[in-house]
DNA sequence: TCAGTAGTTCGATCATCAACTAATAGTTTC
DNA sequence: GAAACTATTAGTTGATGATCGAACTACTGA
């Protein structure tokens, strides 16, 4: 009854899915941790990423990632096992993971000194 | 009574609100036409995007693009210049207009042959 | 001044989504 | 099998957002 856990094929990837499952600042926490700590579970990504929600929040957001082809996840008996999907995302879209990963920080003026 | 149509410093800008805002396939679109074309107006993005629709809906989509930080307008007697701010989100978010803007084409698994 | 054009705002509708509580499915351990 | 645990699903509520037609503002030029 539980779902398959599968997510799109490569070439079933839409941009704009993408960037909306992103766009939820949770969600960018969490593929901000994962890309962090690599493969994790649901109970340990809302402590990693420091989010403030039920597991049932987290669950849906694991969904959503997973559905818009950000993750894999991994059954294995009582765990489901999320990771990000590097390779297909590099090959698909390069350079956005890295540029959403990433905080840069603000760029301060500077002010010439000898 | 019309918008000042400004838009966010650079300090203020937040990457969930950019990818909400870059999530429509429409504002997509027309980001991306924006990267091709240069400043352009709203009744030329219409066009240039291939948008199916209304005024009033292209006005809306601007408004968002706008608010997010993503474009800066130049108000011109009866209209208005839109333009991407490149320079801005380049420093901020450095990759993120390159990984969103150009199309990468799918990878079709090559056969080795002599 | 008046008509035409560019663009915005308003108000309404309809759809999507985030968040929660409560219940359920499946696994592991006793 | 019962209890404890992990995680998902169901159902609901409230908020946000896409879209449109129509009205409106603001500028231009005859």
């Amino acid at each position: 009854m539980f779902d398959d856990a599968t997510e799109p094929d490569e070439d079933e990837l839409d941009l704009p899915t993408i960037l909306g499952a992103l766009a939820d600042p949770g969600r960018l926490a969490t593929v901000r941790t994962l890309a962090r700590t690599g493969e994790s579970s649901c109970t340990q990504l809302r402590i990693d990423s420091g989010l403030d929600c039920t597991k049932s929040t987290m669950s849906h957001h694991l969904k959503v990632l997973r559905e818009s082809g950000l993750t894999h996840t991994r059954v294995a008996g009582a765990h489901r096992y999320v990771t990000l999907r590097r390779d297909v995302l590099d090959r698909r879209f390069p350079g956005l993971l890295g540029a959403v990963c990433y905080e840069h920080p603000l760029v301060v003026p500077q002010v010439a000194h000898t």
